[in-house]
DNA sequence: TCCTAGTTTATAATTATTCTAAACTAGTAA
DNA sequence: TTACTAGTTTAGAATAATTATAAACTAGGA
């Protein structure tokens, strides 16, 4: 699905240097089915598993935050005390289990709003986001 | 509004002693028309200017975590790198302004949602909360 | 008034993240 | 090819928010 070259060519459109890090990283990431909810720790756990490979921690924060300004990621709102990312960066929505702090989209249109308060004046919608925390039944 | 009495009563019918700090940062919080959307840094501003009383940080952390563990406040979902509240405990939405770091409430009725999807099995809706972030026109 | 559990406080510790500056490298041009 | 350089990576230091520690204080009941 993502291969090598659409990688580079990911990175080279956002004027990124396709290093071998940076390469590492976006296959990781993008090189899978479902969307990956995830912080710069689970991120390195990833990346950085049982002495396989080595990407300083600099790295891990540099280069998220460039696939964040580049908007290959995006970033989601919680109230953990660690910053969450979004390999899904559609406009869409969250199921929050703050038991196992884990995240799962919902479909953009899974949810339908019939009615949105108008916004302040000299501003517009960037973007609209519900969350839906769960608790146990 | 908030007299003396309603917060003494308020603090020790969560178990909490009504001591003379508590009390201070409960009128504060309390004793306005507006929600107050605040940060302990904002909250520490409030309580400790120019010299008038003198309440430690530590207590202003303890304090806010008391009370949101009483479920006098809430936590707000953020990216920002700290920790934002709610005096405003009652199911609503936010726009959020990203230039200002501000958060402005939106009453409960004011966005309608006339589909929502379940819950994973096991799990039902704690709340549901609509955060618009806004940019300029 | 005395007692004690609960509270406050200064300060240290921890955690997530950002900064620094030196070593390295991708890409280009000689 | 080789040399150059701007961009990148890295270890480690610095910062910022928050939490932990433990000693001093206090609310409120006996
Ligand atoms: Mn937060
Ligand atoms: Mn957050
Ligand atoms: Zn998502
Ligand atoms: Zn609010």
């Amino acid at each position: 699905m993502h291969q090598k070259k659409e990688i580079i060519n990911k990175l080279r459109s956002s004027n990124l240097r396709p290093t071998k890090q940076r390469i590492l990283i976006a296959k990781k990431l993008f090189d899978r089915k479902e969307t990956f909810h995830f912080t710069a720790e689970t991120l390195n756990q990833v990346i950085n598993k049982k002495g396989q490979s080595r990407i300083s921690l600099a790295t891990i924060y540099n280069t998220v935050e460039a696939f964040k300004k580049a908007g290959h990621i995006r970033e989601i709102l919680t109230n953990n005390s660690k910053s969450y990312y979004d390999t899904n960066i559609k406009s869409h929505h969250h199921f929050y289990d703050p038991e196992t702090k884990k995240l799962t989209d919902i479909d953009y249109q899974e949810v339908v709003l019939n009615k949105i308060p108008n916004p302040p004046k000299g501003k517009k919608i960037k973007d609209l986001e519900v969350i839906i925390s769960l608790q146990k039944k």
